[in-house]
DNA sequence: CTGTTAGCGCATTCAA
DNA sequence: TTGAATGCGCTAACAG
């Protein structure tokens, strides 16, 4: 049965030492006998002490913690970026405090005020619109941000996202090639970064060329609204184009309810590539974006940003086409 | 441009008062003139100061932390639990500190030290085994320790967790009232508190008595040991089931292959009922444990621990009965 | 009702 | 190489 806290002190007193010697062992900071060594390691063992961390952030000025704002901490897409910071963090012996939004940016406004209050050495938020007021927060209490999936121009702040119009651009590319010329673009909310680079690749192949037809909708990036838009599609195209892959999910369930086959009577297609998509049937033709490497990225800005002073990057992720069971490959 | 940190001593000095009159304001624990109060609140607003919760906490011996480990993060499971623990927690202030063990019982033991130290109020441990070193270590260290999905008897740690075996005996009857009668059981790896739970209701449904045939298969809760599992089966029975929907899911698609119709020639259910359970083709009928709640739970139990000192506990919560597309009603 | 002061556990100067 | 003393920002006695 021990005492409750066994602090420095105890330490250096069962040692025969002074607790900056203790203070020393433990840091490295500078020579100390063998001797002192030994003893303070043994009664440290023997007493079980490890250095209490509150006091060190206290003293120190740094907390060796990162907070990690979030919108919905089960959606896997989210939750790997949490896991690829997270993985590098650790190892370098910072530790995640983690919170979610649930999209509302009230909450999202304290939470950052809880955050700053606990004195975090670095921020990485998930923000779903692309010009959020925390980023203002972040800029004046001067804590080194990252913005994952998200790019701004600001101080003190840093960007990760996947180069979405870029992956669009493959996609669409490929759709023209294996013969596809009408097409319907299911949006998520262009209020989202991602979601308008989307938009602005599928426009920018489309717009202006006879040989193409078009038509897009707007929603969520949500299975229902998957289901949603494709009832107010005026036309079935040769392809429908959707924002994620959770929309895509619910667009072919729709049009094989309403009696098309996929892919030869409509192509589908996705963006993400989230683990369901190579299982679904057919399996879903997507645009593969990597959330735990957009995460670890993040995480390596942050350090970056904490260590360095380099305080205003954007890193764009590439992403890969994967060619499925859900696009067919000639007319 | 304000200076980096401003501390109660700024705003006291700002404001004309001491630092205890400034903390009192902020702490609401002795009446305070309100015209202080008036220019406490104006000072600390104008220099834009906010509590240092590491001072707080190294002062008051409690972080309104709350160490938090899991699995893995990216499955949905786990991390709804750590949504309803968060949601609930966030209410009362605390916050969690979230450590990946990626079930590496090594690492596990490394991330508990720098939970300890950095003086967490509680613990809420998702462990994979059944009998986990943690578990010593948490009593040893008196934190109090919630461990979910799991279920031990021991001093400081109370246990939420699903009521595996009802589920599995409700699913079994359901199976034997439609007529089915061989079945093989998938089941994930004994060692998991979950999967032995539900192995024992598949057991003592139909071990000696001669109306059943039944073969028992062992693997891991993934989709590729359902496909592994499925191809080891010595022959088809009335039903498949699995002891998680991931494996389901694979155990479908393997079946599909091999070309049985689901749920014609073979049922197949699951349990758990992740978000893709309704969405696949057929639909799977499965166990529902709702995961969010059981965090939930955790939490609610964990507060109790800290504050009341009741630091044995077990909740078991109902289950219920997802019937859908994967299974046949008659022979 | 308000101010002064001690000390939470530690790292870090400054002396020795 | 080691020890004594200071203070990080705060709360909680205690005194007035």
């Amino acid at each position: 049965m021990k005492s409750k806290h066994v602090s420095i002190r105890d330490v250096a007193k069962h040692a025969g030492v002074s607790i900056a010697t203790v203070s020393r062992v433990f840091n490295k900071t500078s020579f100390v006998s063998e001797e002192l060594i030994e003893k303070v390691l043994t009664s440290a063992k023997e007493l079980g002490y490890h250095p209490n961390r509150v006091a060190q952030s206290l003293r120190k000025g740094q907390t060796k913690t990162i907070g990690f704002l979030i919108p919905d901490i089960v959606n896997p897409f989210f939750s790997s970026m949490v896991k690829g910071a997270e993985d590098f963090l650790k190892s370098l012996g910072y530790i995640i405090l983690l919170c979610s939004s649930s999209g509302d940016r009230e909450k999202e406004n304290e939470l950052l005020v809880t955050l700053y209050s606990r004195k975090i050495d670095g921020l990485i938020a998930i923000t779903l619109e692309e010009n959020n007021p925390l980023i203002d927060s972040a800029i004046s209490q001067k804590v080194p941000t990252i913005l994952i999936d998200n790019v701004v121009n600001r101080p003190f702040v840093s960007c990760v996202a996947s180069d979405n119009y870029g992956g669009v651009k493959k996609l669409m590319n490929y759709l023209i090639e294996t013969g596809h010329s009408s097409f319907a673009f299911l949006s998520g909310d262009p209020i989202i970064y991602s979601a308008k680079e989307r938009l602005k690749a599928f426009k920018d192949t489309v717009k202006g060329k006879d040989d193409f037809e078009f038509e897009i909708l707007f929603g969520e990036y949500t299975y229902e609204s998957g289901i949603e838009m494709v009832r107010k599609l005026s036309r079935i195209p040769d392809a429908v184009v959707c924002g994620n892959d959770m929309i895509a999910f619910g667009a072919m369930v729709e049009l094989e309810r309403q009696g098309f086959r996929i892919p030869q009577d409509v192509s589908v297609t996705g963006f993400d590539d989230i683990l369901f998509s190579r299982m679904s049937q057919p399996p879903l033709t997507t645009v593969r974006q990597d959330a735990y490497l957009m995460g670890r990225a993040g995480a390596e800005l942050l350090i970056n940003a904490i260590n360095e002073e380099i305080k205003n990057e954007v890193v764009l992720l590439e992403t890969t086409l994967e060619i499925r069971g859900s696009t067919r490959e000639r007319k």
